[in-house]
RNA sequence: GGCAUCGUAGUUCAAUGGAUAGAAUAGGAGUUUCCUAAACUUUUGAUACAGGUUCGAUUCCUGUCGAAGCCA
């Protein structure tokens, strides 16, 4: 049912038969509405083979496929555009053939192929802010869209739990905290160790000024501040074990992770597997080997071992310090093969922002080097930065937009605009609440997901996330539009959905176009899938529920007087709802029955 | 300094080299005896600047200005 492929071929074949030309492809368009048509082929590239005005050579190739395509009803030229019209039996014939049928197929294909999905990637001294909302969305998504076209989808966290980062909140916690737990608090474990590495930087810049009253330069000052030195000093001591520094580090980090488990919940994000840096930060250095056996890697005077990328327009890489340690490129390094012969992925996608561009450059290109073959499947989902209007957000400097507090403002904001509307009248306190998750969740999401991931986004905390126009709440409105007249059609018409559909001999523009609008779900799928792009997607289910809303307002449907166009309304609403949750599950929002 | 990225209505976002640059929001004007008005209709308003390639450029190339990033 692939009407652009066979138009496509039957293309091809009028450029053969009418100008003796192969070509190898041809590209169809969907008709500009301004103009009568539902696709179209720019005939400008085919002047030079035809040696023809534009509506003459267009005019040639309309009725070569008109007569030779069936399905192709009528056609028109204006200056180097054709426009197809293609037969609403054709339209009409899809719909009934979609009927009844999932959007997405819920089994894999036996030979799926294995794609591994990083998002996440938390650092446990602090809560996670916007920035990491934006990184959970964006890679539960992708995951999604990927297992919908059919790939064995394994979503992994790499927490990074180790490093100098931990301790500062640690050494921070240990001079000041006066025993504090989350119970002792009531705070959640993430928000409590971060609050002691705010803490840290506090006393670290008192340090430093201090040094600096004393005639230190500033650099010199961040190198020999007390409060430094002993954070440095507590980071060799958990390196080389100490049982104190190492309970410490243990009891922080629980807490962090139960405040992090009651986080993703909300959010809605899971994971198949999660793995913590403290496990894989001395991998690597076996590859260093590797590396240098094969004169990939070299050797510096003060036996440091790098890398160099010169000739590939890149520098020359540190991979071992001259002291023997490691760098983070080297356990990257050795993550990627060690997940590479665990799950034997045909692919790997980091989904990490694109301040590290040259980071992954780098890592991916000396893999490749390194003669590994499954590193030609590695991938960098870049994804720009969340400002916000003042600038970039700044964790040490408090001006960011906390995860938890935001989700939950989303909430109540949900919660009291339905209740000024008084969408959650006749509900359970329980369905209420759900509901207020569901509907401010939801606008959240796809505020953050309709943006191409590659583009850095704003976000205004002063002007609350809207819940009208291009929002989720609009859509999932929509939804709830149509299951309140299946709820009515069930009650009053023993509408049956599983009917078969019997289709008018006519239809509007309108269901037309509403059926094309089903006909391209597979195409945007494919296309967000390739593009690991969930906004092609959320402007898709936009599109759709937008247009079903202008459909809703000029056509009835249960109040139509013909029984026949009655049901057919009622099957397009039905798929067109299961269309839109459909498209909503893969952006990981819900969407409600009422509202 | 080197590397890569980005400049589209007041604002937040769209547009495989194609037709008169789309939405939303904000602003103006309307719509409810009619299936849920978180809706619908209508209107005002934008490609930073200057060149180049092309039948055709928001898109590709060069330069200028501006924004934010990475590497020392």
């Amino acid at each position: 049912m692939d009407i652009e492929k066979k138009l496509s071929e039957k293309t091809i074949e009028a450029l053969q038969s009418l100008y003796g030309s192969t070509f190898e492809k041809v590209v169809f368009e969907k008709t500009n509405p301004d103009f009568e048509g539902d696709l179209t082929l720019v005939v400008f590239n085919f002047l030079k083979i035809s040696k023809k005005k534009p509506e003459v050579t267009a005019n040639e190739i309309g009725t070569y496929l008109k007569t030779n395509v069936a399905e192709i009803a009528d056609f028109n030229v204006i200056k180097g555009f054709l426009n197809l019209v293609i037969a609403d039996s054709f339209w009409l014939n899809y719909f009934q053939s979609i009927h009844g049928k999932q959007f997405i197929s819920s089994e894999l294909p036996a030979n799926a192929p294995t794609i591994m999905v990083e998002y996440s990637s938390p650092n446990t001294n602090k809560p996670l802010h916007l920035g990491h909302v934006r990184n959970n969305l964006l890679g539960f998504s992708v995951a999604e869209i990927l297992k919908a076209n059919g790939n064995k989808v394994l979503k992994v966290n790499l927490v990074n739990d180790r490093g100098i980062h931990i301790c500062k909140s640690m050494l921070a916690w240990q001079k000041f905290g006066k025993g504090e737990t989350p119970e002792s608090t009531g705070m959640k474990g993430d928000h409590l160790v971060g609050k002691y590495y705010v803490e840290f930087d506090k006393i670290y810049k008192y340090d430093i000024e201090t040094l600096i009253g004393q005639g230190k330069t500033k650099e010199e000052a961040e190198k020999q501040a007390p409060s430094i030195l002993e954070a440095q000093q507590m980071l060799l001591r958990w390196e080389a074990n100490d049982p104190t520094v190492r309970k410490l580090w243990k009891m922080m980090n629980s807490w962090v992770y139960a405040g992090f488990a009651e986080t993703y919940k909300m959010i809605g994000v899971d994971f198949d597997k999660t793995y913590y840096e403290s496990n894989t930060y001395i991998l690597g250095k076996n590859i260093i080997e590797t590396g240098l056996a094969k004169s990939v890697l070299k050797t510096r005077a003060d036996k440091s071992v790098y890398i160099d990328l010169t000739a590939d327009g890149l520098d020359e890489k540190t991979l071992l310090r001259a002291d023997g340690t490691s760098v983070y490129m080297t356990q990257d390094l050795g993550t990627a093969v060690q997940r590479a012969e665990e799950e034997h992925f045909n692919k790997l996608i980091y989904t990490v922002g694109n301040e590290q561009d040259y980071h992954f450059k780098v890592l991916f290109l000396i893999l490749k080097k390194l003669g590994y073959i499954w590193a030609e499947g590695l991938y960098h989902l870049s994804y720009g930065m969340v400002e916000l209007p003042e600038g970039k957000m700044k964790s040490r400097e408090g001006t960011v937009v906390d995860a938890d507090e935001l989700m939950k403002e989303m909430i109540d904001t949900a919660s009291s605009t339905s209740k000024e509307l008084g969408k959650a009248d006749g509900l359970s306190k329980e369905d209420a609440e759900k509901l207020y998750r569901t509907i401010g969740l939801g606008a959240l999401k796809y505020f953050m997901l309709k943006v191409d991931p590659k583009k850095k986004m704003m976000f205004n905390p002063a002007e609350s996330i809207d819940f009208n126009g291009n929002t989720a709440p609009f859509i999932q409105f929509n939804y709830v539009r149509i299951q309140a007249l299946l709820r009515k059609a069930k009650e009053n018409l023993n509408f049956n959905d599983l009917d078969p559909v019997v289709s008018p001999s006519t239809i509007f523009p309108k269901e037309k176009e509403l059926i094309i609008k089903l006909y391209n779900f597979n195409t945007t799928l494919k296309q967000a899938a390739e593009e690991y792009n969930p906004s092609v997607i959320a402007n898709y289910v936009y599109d759709l529920a937008k247009e079903f809303s202008q459909y809703y307002h000029d056509f009835p449907v249960l109040k139509e007087e013909q029984k026949n166009l009655v049901l057919f309304r009622l099957h397009l609403s039905k798929t067109i709802g299961d269309a839109i949750k459909a498209s909503m599950k893969l952006l990981g929002i819900e969407v409600p029955e009422r509202m």
